[in-house]
DNA sequence: CTGAAAGCGCTTACAG
DNA sequence: CTGAAAGCGCTTACAG
């Protein structure tokens, strides 16, 4: 095992100060002599001195680490979009002086599981944690919250009264729904059906009352047997349509909203499967604009929201409120933007 | 902030006991009675204890933390492998306790970045550390080794004599190449180019050598205007191919070996847009199988290896000798199996 | 502007 | 089997 030697005692030897002095230069505190400062510097620098970072944080500074908690029952994540909201929030921290301790959730019922989590926040490790994937209302997090760690969560609503210590990151789902169904009218479509998402996020519930008022908003009247159930994967959308083409042979709808491009490209091959062509015979309109969409045959029409930028700021905004905890924070609202493809046809 | 008023000395008094016998019921050791443990620990568990990992450390126990780093010099990561990579490690590290802080390497030869890194080892915040996506001769890591630490490598070479703090994890290329080469030369394939991948990492040179060895054992020869620059990544698959189309465009190979299944997809891009295509009129087989290979149009034909199982033995190993310095381990070496899809064809 | 000293919450020889 | 005490390497009032 590999044991540095530099103490910042040693410093302050080679540098003929007190170890006071090489903490207020380390720290970077305004009484030190700009000489003073540049003496320590030289020999922090010259011998590759680093301090220690168990002893500043057991001394009363910050670990300068998150924690990110990836919650994904379904086995190995094989998700791009998943690479992208973890090297996010990584790259974010790190630009605020920050290191991520990543960690992933399978079961957040799971006795271990919790405890393993909980371990992390209490043992010292982290100043703060970030949320992924998390039904919106989640006793782990709540917990924790209760308990005064601070944390960011993406898609979850922020209670009333809102909590200082909780972040939230949430989408526009009400405008999102808005935009596919009045692109779809405009092309000509009436029946619309909709593959929603795992109602116990907040996502699959915004997006299920964003499509309710987006119909009756186009005056266009909602058939119970095209709203489907999803839970955001891929087979879902590709059972769900399945399920639709059995049951509803003689009554389908013309076009489909999928809860996100997952589920998009689930139905498509569903549709596939039986012989039915996109857009010719169905348009599929998605959430998400996912890395493979516009590779995707046919190429995705969706809605494309910026998750590096949501992430990045959930990241930056938990890491003030880390270091200043009385500042307001507001939370963060991502918006949805059309990005017209080849999913979809007039009619 | 969050400050959990339990310590351990709460603990003992609760317990009516010492500190002492509090740490080592935590750290199990022998010399407890089953009583006082079952004691101790119910205080422990009452009250939600977790000891604070710096004080911990500080007095000497391990951080029980790796680092990752992943060294991507081209922009976010937006492979999906990269995610399986991360994935692995982290949960292999759960599984024995250990927590990963992940850090994103875009330039291994920025000042920054190198200071950062080297901090990271240097304040004690990791027991080891990963690289993933190093050049076969990395100074930084060299002398991170050189320094003492324990680091755990994915492709690259043992140097010799072999480092007792650098363990490798290496692909067997050469085994690779000539399942390519004689499963083409069986297609009856004699006229088989190459795109070579990035000729600084280890991959690159034996993958490189590994055909020329092939193309000898099948008695094939090799035409130097068929052997293609490359980077690992789809761009300079798709660039290799349009250099070849343009200037061999009367000699051209009946099959290519790429690099590994970006470069192929790359390739096989390239080679519709030239109207040509695959298998028909060009054969193409990658390595790694890709996540996206199976799905992909024609699906590729390609060396699969289990780049999980590899990260986690990695990882296992980089734990083991952490904890056991002096047990003998042993490098890994991944092998290639062969999965026929649809990208080559008899000729 | 600066140093001596207390303290952060653990672990571990040491002595019994 | 168990406790008192020293020590891990920092930071930060406190006093000057």
């Amino acid at each position: 095992m590999k044991k540095s030697e530099m103490k910042s005692e040693e410093i302050a030897r080679l540098a003929g100060v007190s170890r006071s002095t090489v903490s207020r230069v380390i720290n970077n505190y305004a009484n030190v002599p700009p000489e003073t400062r540049a003496k320590v510097m030289k020999v922090i620098q010259d011998h590759n001195y680093y301090p220690n970072v168990s002893a500043q944080v057991l001394a009363g500074k910050r670990a300068r680490t998150l924690g990110l908690f990836l919650i994904e029952p379904g086995g190995v994540s094989s998700d791009i979009l998943t690479n992208m909201l973890i090297v996010s929030v990584i790259e974010n921290a790190s630009s605020h002086g920050y290191y991520v301790l990543t960690h992933i959730i399978r079961d957040t019922a799971d006795t271990d599981t919790i405890r393993s989590v909980r371990e992390i926040f209490f043992q010292g490790r982290i100043d703060g944690g970030i949320f992924i994937g998390a039904a919106d209302r989640e006793p782990l997090i709540d917990d924790l919250i209760r308990e005064g760690f601070m944390v960011g969560v993406m898609d979850q609503e922020q209670p009333i009264p809102c909590q200082p210590n909780r972040i939230a990151a949430i989408f526009n789902n009400t405008s999102g729904m808005k935009q596919a169904a009045a692109y779809l009218a405009e092309l000509g479509h009436t029946r619309i059906g909709v593959i929603n998402g795992d109602m116990n996020r907040l996502s699959g519930r915004t997006k299920y009352e964003g499509y309710m008022q987006a119909m009756e908003t186009e005056g266009l009247k909602v058939n119970p047997a095209w709203v489907l159930g999803g839970s955001f994967h891929e087979n879902s959308g590709c059972n769900a349509v399945k399920k639709l083409l059995h049951c509803e042979k003689h009554d389908l709808p013309t076009a489909i909203i999928a809860a996100n491009d997952s589920v998009a490209f689930g139905a498509i091959r569903a549709l596939k499967e039986h012989g039915l062509r996109v857009p010719d015979d169905m348009s599929i309109i998605g959430f998400d604009d996912h890395p493979l969409s516009a590779r995707h045959h046919p190429a995705l029409t969706t809605l494309q929201v910026d998750f590096s930028e949501m992430l990045g700021q959930l990241t930056s905004k938990l890491i003030a409120r880390i270091e200043h905890p009385d500042e307001a924070i507001h939370d963060i609202t991502a918006e949805y933007t059309l990005i017209v493809r080849e999913s979809c046809r007039r009619i």
